[in-house]
DNA sequence: ATCCTCGCTTAACAGTGTTAAGCTGGGGAT
DNA sequence: ATCCCCAGCTTAACACTGTTAAGCGAGGAT
């Protein structure tokens, strides 16, 4: 056994980096459902087993893409906290650009938002398969409660955050299910649904 | 060719109905993707292919139960504005019943509202396959419509409506999605979510 | 008795996620 | 130089999935 000086870490592994690069990319146009491990292991010249030796299962992998998913919004909003004025600015700016990522990658919004998981259904663990998440959903979180008054009890702060969240949520969820609908502009209804809810707050 | 005097129509056909019940019932419990063809066949004690004598395929035997699923929003919705006094009252109604509705029958809620369909992708059939999808999001228009000023444009009505409906349906999605997240209590929520996107109409 | 039709089934195709078992080529040890 | 080992990959299979072509068999009509 030699001395174990890796110096690149397991995640930047070349094959591993291949498999991730074409699921990606594949999720993103296609879909999670309809991307079969066969279909990513031909596409990446090896045999669908060799997948496997890198990721538990497909969930394993398609939960490695969710959270990049989570990072690029977690940067996004840093970046957002980083620059601006006030608080208020701050929350609409973050839910302007969640709602805008979200419509660029519909599929990725799909698998980070809106799956049907096992894995959100456990009761003591709830993010624990998803720490980027919760950073984001607690940016999210005391953003919303620079903006309320001093007195406002915690359960006041949370409602407000996860009403906000919820409604910003609601659009994008309803643009990605029903894309060709006609919803009328998307930078009013965006405007509308972010200024209805952040502006409630007292 | 005997005449044609069929009084039970098709959709009451013993069988059809057998078959319809057993797939709302296993798709209520398990979820869509969770229900095989195969499994709901044996539950009905018939062959697989039996099935495919009442229903083009799986989607289609999906689709006659997201169907159910509108008729049982919009009969709520009917009963709601035959009772209620004003429009405004009428419509943080609707959309109260809307979230418990969707909650207490989360997998008909996903079927109906969430899931990844090329159905609502064909861009000239709105709501071709939808049509009480369509009467139902019409009620909730007309009802938005009565709540605001006479002089308002047709694109206002729609931007605000499709903001009100997409605040709410963000709070049932996020609710179904992740249900064991702590939200806080479901009835501030959608106190606040829906109060926040009525009362913003001008 | 024959035929024919209707309701259903058998058996198969092509595809899925997943895994046990095996092959193989290159590097370290002898 | 030879051996051996092991890492990395593949083959082949299992148990599923949606779907369909073909066929069976009982009952009524002729």
């Amino acid at each position: 056994m030699s001395t174990q000086t890796t110096i690149i870490d397991s995640s930047q592994l070349p094959l591993k980096m291949l498999i991730l690069d074409a699921a990606r990319k594949l999720f993103a146009e296609h879909g999670y459902a309809q991307v079969s491990m066969r279909k990513l292991a031909t596409t990446i010249g090896y045999s669908p087993t060799t997948i496997y030796h890198h990721f538990k299962d497909k969930k394993e992998l398609f939960l490695c893409l969710t959270e990049e998913t989570y990072r690029d919004f977690l940067h996004a909003i840093n970046e957002i906290l980083s620059v601006s004025k006030s608080p208020r600015d701050a929350l609409k700016n973050i839910l302007h650009t969640f709602v805008t990522m979200g419509l660029e990658n519909p599929n990725a919004y799909r698998v980070g938002f809106m799956m049907e998981t096992d894995l959100w259904k456990v009761r003591d663990s709830q993010f624990e398969h998803n720490p980027l998440g919760k950073t984001m959903y607690d940016r999210i979180n005391s953003c919303v409660k620079k903006c309320m008054l001093p007195g406002s009890t915690d359960e006041d702060i949370l409602v407000t955050s996860n009403s906000i969240i919820a409604a910003t949520h609601g659009l994008t969820a309803l643009l990605v299910t029903y894309p060709n609908f006609e919803w009328g502009p998307v930078h009013k209804l965006k405007k509308q649904v972010i200024d209805s809810a952040v502006d409630s707050i007292v």
